[in-house]
DNA sequence: AAAAGTTCATATCGTTCA
DNA sequence: TGAACGATATGAACTTTT
């Protein structure tokens, strides 16, 4: 809109917005070469060529990649800033605004348009989560710089830093519950290092594939399936996630891969089931409730159609589990770990991995609750996850189509493989 | 939006599109070199000289651009509050006012007119659309600032019991797939321990629990339930197996009898799902077929009661598992190691040992059918057996209680306790 | 060294109120 | 009117982690 209005004015001085390359033609009026003087602020003429890099977006020196492109500094913040405001930015003209050096800051929408048309990707922007951790791990390192203490080695578990501020709770675990309780109690006591582990276990998670302030906005569920077309950033995660598990380390990267890209869409599944709250019947995340019904009217068709099934699962698993996260978050672990993931070449070897961990979720239920409610739940849970794996596998196909081909490229970057 | 405003207005600047390159022209208004020059190229910042700035308009100092153009505050505010009502403003002297600090605004005509001559633009004042949305963010940032709860409530939600009904049949029993297969099979291979373990576990169990060639006739059942009242010979039975397997006998004596007692009745059904032919929905043995139609006619009322539950248990059993009776031996032990029995005083090493098994089982589905089926399958059986269990445990009291005083008398004899 | 985030001085826009 | 002030957006500089 708008724009077209000022076609019929009569006179004057037609200041020029944004535009750039200009140079063309009619400088006739202004004209002083020097008047290129383009943004007022930021105007330092740079050092230029200190490296032969140029950004994509607005053709000023850059660095090197930011979010997967190659920008200047300034696009590079303007997108951690704006990449997920694309549908509050609206263009004042017609789209198509030149960006450069000079005119980059006049319209931020086809700024916006332009870094994701050189390939600048807003899953590689930190989230919530991912920020978080990294600023707890930053108070550690300036604690330890004052402290300087002796740390400890890497367990055969593998020790990180159970410390820091978990945001989880497996508060229900036999807290400190140390050694000695009745010989006859009706719960487990876990041992120190099945204890330490899930610790860890949880931690890793929260700081990778744990939800924390800044799941999808509700507009973003309005528009499409978040769950599944967020693949690209979960998926980071659940890598971060993998690779502190020393189990999956040790496995040639081949396996490693086959088993993320088997794992993927059911973790996204499993993830999915702690935001949805049974009681509203709704997707609830820090930043808004968004409930099924909406969701059913809003997600594209093909998406829609798994919608329910998709609720179902999850309703099963808040059922059984209630919140208990540690469950999930070792139900991810065992997910992970499945032998029967297709093109897999060693499954036996999977298979007593994940044996490992299926004890440690008995064990886990058993402290948790009680040996008998342990008989209970373990099938039970390991029921609804087959459930949800049949799913995935019948339409894994359609869920992940569109975003397989973003997996691969993903997976091969982190592994470097290039 | 908005622009629409600005159709009427004779005289104004034209905001060009960005796309363009135009550029150009747009200084012509400003005709004193002077108004080009300082601010855009010499203001590089770094200098900072905060006073060096002057306004194109009145002289004053000015802080930066306002609307395009450098001015001081107030000229900043005049613009903004008429550059839409040029039209109403007129000049009492002759359109010349000499416009500085001082007289500035003693005509708002002349001072409009200037500063459309340096350059401000009224197309870069809000519109209300803009004002308004700005307005809004702002709300909701001052919102979000007093409550930045970041609630995630969610409540107690408790489970019942989603255990699946799988409808698989599996045929015939597949000699034990030995040895090296290809890495990428389908199913497990088992070792040479696991083998060995299960072809042991097999043969004691024919030796012991297996024998039918003695089991009631079929007058027997028509008088009395067997199931129950042929405990006696079966409990004998289950020692035989149970003192057969290692990690039985290196239990302490008190614990055996806690484990027996507590997995006779489980026993005794878990082999009845043996002899119960789905087919014929009757029990056969050696010596005869027992439709259940006919032992409902026949048991005792109190055991009646049970006979739908336990039949229905069977057929579970049954329509899972087939003729697999490796998969019913390695369920009683499991059963015969369960943590969860009253009155067990180590319930951790019971569970422990209970988990080997579980794995055992684990491997056994992969191996006999595949990791994929596996799956599925060990959930199932598992949540069966739970179901047996509750099933049991509610009614054992009833079912057992004429037994009970045999039972004790039996163990009692064969640990010689006296 | 690469790439993600954070800090902070600026630049501008709008609002208030004397 | 216009000084003072508040909110945002930018982008250069700098910190961390890998
Ligand atoms: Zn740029
Ligand atoms: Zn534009
Ligand atoms: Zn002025
Ligand atoms: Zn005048």
């Amino acid at each position: 809109m708008a724009e077209s209005t000022f076609d019929d004015l009569p006179c004057s001085s037609i200041p020029t917005p944004p535009s750039s390359e200009t140079e063309s033609m009619m400088n006739m009026s202004a004209s002083s070469p020097d008047d290129v003087r383009p943004q007022r602020v930021g105007s330092k003429r740079k050092i230029k060529n200190k490296e032969d890099k140029v950004c994509g977006v607005c053709g000023d020196s850059a660095l090197g990649y930011n979010f997967d492109a190659i920008t200047c500094e300034s696009c590079k913040a303007f997108f951690r800033r704006n990449a997920f405001k694309e549908k509050e930015l609206k263009c004042v003209f017609e789209m198509k605004c030149k960006i450069d050096v000079n005119t980059r800051r006049f319209c931020s929408y086809c700024r916006l348009q332009k870094c994701f048309a050189i390939g600048m990707r807003k899953d590689m922007i930190l989230d919530e989560g991912e920020k978080k951790r990294r600023m707890e791990k930053l108070v550690q390192t300036r604690d330890k710089k004052k402290v300087p203490k002796t740390d400890i080695p890497v367990t055969q578990i593998k020790m990180e830093e159970p410390s820091s501020t978990s945001t989880c709770r497996l508060l229900s675990i036999p807290p400190p519950s140390s050694f000695a309780q009745d010989q006859t109690s009706n719960t487990r006591c876990l041992s120190d290092d099945e204890l330490a582990f899930l610790t860890t276990l949880q931690a890793n998670y929260d700081m990778s594939l744990g939800i924390v302030a800044d799941e999808p906005l509700e507009e973003e569920y309005k528009t499409l399936d978040n769950l599944v077309n967020s693949t690209g950033r979960i998926i980071r995660r659940l890598i971060t996630f993998a690779k502190k598990i020393v189990d999956f380390m040790t496995l040639s990267q081949e396996t490693q891969i086959v088993l993320l890209k088997g794992t993927s869409i059911n973790s996204i599944y499993i993830r999915s089931a702690t935001l949805y709250d049974a009681v509203k019947d709704a997707w609830v995340s820090p930043r808004g409730v968004v409930s099924t019904s909406i969701l059913k009217r809003t997600a594209g068709q093909i998406l829609n159609r798994f919608q329910e099934d998709h609720v179902k699962i999850c309703r099963k698993f808040k059922k059984l589990l209630g919140n208990d996260s540690t469950v999930l978050v070792i139900l991810q672990v065992i997910s992970l770990f499945s032998p029967e993931y297709v093109s897999l070449t060693n499954r036996a070897i999977i298979s007593n991995i994940q044996d490992r961990y299926l004890t440690l979720l008995k064990h886990y239920f058993e402290a948790k609750f009680s040996y008998r409610e342990a008989r209970r739940m373990y099938p039970a849970v390991l029921s609804i996850l087959d459930e949800m794996k049949m799913f995935t596998e019948e339409h894994g196909r359609v869920l992940l189509h569109v975003n397989v081909d973003e997996i691969e490229p993903i997976l091969l970057e982190i592994f470097d493989i290039r």
